[in-house]
RNA sequence: GCGGACGUAGCUCAGUUGGUAGAGCACCUGGUUGUGGCCUAGGUGGUCGUGGGUUCGAUCCCCAUCGUUCGCCCCA
């Protein structure tokens, strides 16, 4: 180990043995997305640092200190793309996609140099969904439903849904300065953490997990109170909506953002399952991030979802299962071994949808055979020189305690077809 | 970025109050078996994360470093 290269902090590889589980995982989200008509959107995986900074904010961790910035000779700042919004906003306004309403989606990989921690690394996967040009409450609604029908999909349980609304930038900047003059009303009682929060983000004050911190939060000014009558319409619409879907939630006052350009609604996944990294779904509307990017003024909702966290729920049985080839074809005897790859040539050629693993390297019947069982295949495919010398081929059910049926190679298809 | 824990074969771990290491699974070979799944005999495989220090001698002590992990911070 000494001198061998390895992976970087904080990243990953996905093996083998565990991509059954992600390719599942994509399969499905993909198909549920399809089903609610929203298209896939694919960006460069680095941006001019600018968008970043204009988008989720200049004093976010995550633009100060979380960056991966790479140099380009002479040119401008770029960094890798910690997370998709901003890149989707900024192909939708520099391709004139927001001429009409788009529903998108993305996925991929994002970077964030953070201390890894499960759950949270530095290349890290998402899918997200951006709807660009609709304003309406039932958007919103019909995101959340999309996101509940992810987990009954991937047979995810013991998720809860938290909302709120942070009302429009006017509402939300009043209460900004209610509950800085609050804070800092109470300024002997904040921890080091909400010090230097009242400067960056004084609403992430209100998250506090400090038990210290509970009376001074508990005696702050809600957000409740400084919305507008149209931020209540639209939140108490959404409400209504989910209630009428059958959907459980919680309000939740202190759920605020990490990012600058959410308003109105924001939502979160959660489960208790992963720690102190429980979020595995998060968003909400920023109707003022188009205009903000340089688009013209545009509602817009998203959310983005972690994969790596999704992923630690999901029990990869069925995964595997489907993962496994249908058949696996042992040869033994350098005349069989070599007839093998023309047979499995021509299976996979009468058989476009067949999944052959046709044994190569020799071995004994026995470790052939081994490896046919590990493989998870249902059947597998006896070419010893005997059967080779009469023309033959065995197919013998795996798992199962039946019989080894003997063919003709000339006519395995079909009951190969047959027996998988 | 802050604080704590951990780092021994591919995997899960045991162990040495400091004298260069073991088990199970996996892998390879053989026996048994109706050519694999059970059972059985044997074998390959580790400079005990890396670098340095203390010591006659360190995998076990000390320091540093890398990595993982828990909480904080942050966030998906």
């Amino acid at each position: 180990m000494a001198n061998n290269i390895q992976a970087i902090r904080g990243m990953h590889d996905i093996l083998p043995e565990r991509s059954p589980v992600w390719q599942w995982l994509e399969d499905r989200v993909r198909a549920v997305l399809e089903g609610y008509g929203y298209r896939e959107i694919r960006t460069p995986l680095v941006e001019v640092t600018d968008l970043f900074k204009r988008s989720i904010g200049e004093v976010t961790d995550i633009v100060e200190k979380e960056m991966y910035n790479v140099e380009e000779r002479g040119g401008e700042g770029l960094s890798l793309r910690p997370e998709g919004t901003a890149s989707c906003v900024r192909a939708a306004i520099e391709h004139g996609l927001l001429a009409q309403a788009q529903r998108l989606w993305y996925r991929g990989p994002m970077f964030r140099r953070e201390r890894p921690q499960r759950g949270r690394y530095r290349q890290f996967h998402q899918v997200g969904v951006e709807v660009l040009g609709i304003a309406g409450p039932d958007i919103d609604l019909e995101v959340i439903l999309l996101t509940r029908r992810f987990w009954q999909v991937l047979g995810l349980g013991e998720l809860r849904l938290e909302i709120n609304s942070l009302g429009d930038s006017h509402e939300r900047a009043r209460y900004r300065e209610a509950l800085v003059m609050h804070l800092q009303a109470h300024h002997d009682q904040l921890d080091a953490d909400s010090h230097r929060r009242l400067l960056t983000n004084p609403l992430r004050v209100l998250d506090s997990k400090n038990p210290d911190m509970q009376p001074v939060v508990a005696s702050a000014p809600s957000l409740r109170d400084f919305l507008g009558a149209a931020s209540r319409t639209h939140f108490d619409a959404i409400c209504a909506g989910l209630d009428e879907a059958g959907i459980a939630y919680s309000i939740n006052p202190r759920l605020v953002r990490g990012l600058d350009y959410y308003n109105r609604t924001v939502f979160e996944w959660i489960t208790d399952a992963l720690g102190a990294q429980g979020t595995v779904c998060a968003g909400g509307r920023y109707d003022t991030l188009v205009e903000q990017l340089g688009g013209r003024a545009t509602p817009a909702v998203g959310f983005a979802m972690g994969l790596e966290r999704l992923i630690e729920l999901i029990d990869a049985r069925e995964a595997d299962a489907l993962a496994a080839p249908d058949a696996y074809l042992v040869a033994v005897g350098e005349r069989a071994q070599a007839r093998a790859l023309l047979i499995a040539e021509d299976l996979r050629d009468r058989m476009p949808t067949l999944r052959l693993v046709c044994h190569c390297g020799g071995g004994s019947f026995k470790s052939q055979f081994k490896k046919a069982d590990r493989s998870g295949a249902r059947v597998a495919l006896v070419l010893g020189e005997d059967e080779l010398a009469r023309g033959m081929i065995g197919i013998k059910p795996l798992r199962a305690n039946s019989e080894q049926q003997v063919v003709s190679i000339d006519a395995l298809a079909p009951h190969l077809a047959a027996a998988i």
